[in-house]
DNA sequence: GAATGTTTAATTGTGTGCAATTAAAATGTA
DNA sequence: TACATTTTAATTGCACACAATTAAACATTC
């Protein structure tokens, strides 16, 4: 009963190409990639920009809150902030009525990025191919794994 | 004009929840997640469970199929490789026919691993609550466009 | 068959991700 | 007020990812 597992029996679902893990993990690291020379362009990492996204729309978030929008801990974020700190694009301070939390503010150089941003979506969606039933049918199939998930 | 941008003109397509590259890449990384407490059990990391699904398949294959199957290059795989072979799961020898190539070959204990493995995707599924057609569908779509990405 | 170009891994350096721990601040409770 | 509990960031350590470079082996061309 010892005998190695032969290919003849090796079960499907074990199968890479029958997994849907795979191709999410791949999906996501290649779109990570598809805006590479964006974000190049502008010295951004994809982690980054994505806090940008939200300090252009809320201006100041503390980690916390970044972190339960965008599903990543401090361990993550403290770093990233600290980098994006010195290159000017957001403050980083405590807030005075919380001292435990930090706030991280848009600084006018992060704001300046958002003009060459604005551009990126449409290049991907190009990129892509796909209709806006698409776009829209996948995106809601992925916000419900995610609910479902966390 | 030099005047910051306000929440008013801030365009729809920059908000982070009308992205599609935020919850592929947020879902990505709650799947890595939810297969951690069955991975952990083995010891394993999930790019490590992705080699052995490989390998438990094709017995072995060399450094560039590796990558070439999941994207991953040898900055990568030549390190997670090495972690690898020192649990004994993995070999690792040159092709004789072609010293550049690496050929890694499954071991016993690699082996081994997969009995316990092949209850993982029906954890996972019963997890995302997801009907087969559901599941096949996001799966082709995701396949879809992996290929345009690729 | 030597020169040139291509392929393949390995190496180096930077930036995430994340589990686990630590420490400070705030909150709840006796 | 004292004490325990909870919340929030920071820190530490490890494992990816990936761009860029290096070096060896192979292939091509003349």
């Amino acid at each position: 009963m010892n005998k190695p597992t032969s290919s003849a029996d090796h079960p499907e679902l074990l199968k890479l190409e029958n997994q849907l893990c795979f191709p999410l993990y791949a999906v996501s690291r290649m779109f990570t990639k598809a805006y590479q020379p964006f974000l190049q362009q502008m010295d951004l990492t994809y982690p980054q920009y994505l806090v940008l996204l939200l300090l252009w729309e809320h201006r100041e978030l503390t980690v916390k809150a970044l972190g339960d929008k965008l599903l990543l801990d401090s361990g993550t974020l403290t770093p990233l902030l600290k980098r994006m700190e010195q290159k000017q694009w957001v403050s980083r301070r405590r807030d005075p009525r919380d001292e435990r939390s930090v706030i991280i503010g848009i600084q006018p150089a992060g704001d300046a990025l958002q003009q060459q941003a604005c551009r990126i979506p449409e290049h991907l969606i190009e990129r892509l191919q796909l209709s806006v039933p698409e776009f829209e049918a996948l995106r809601q199939q992925l916000n419900t794994l995610l609910t479902r998930l966390t």
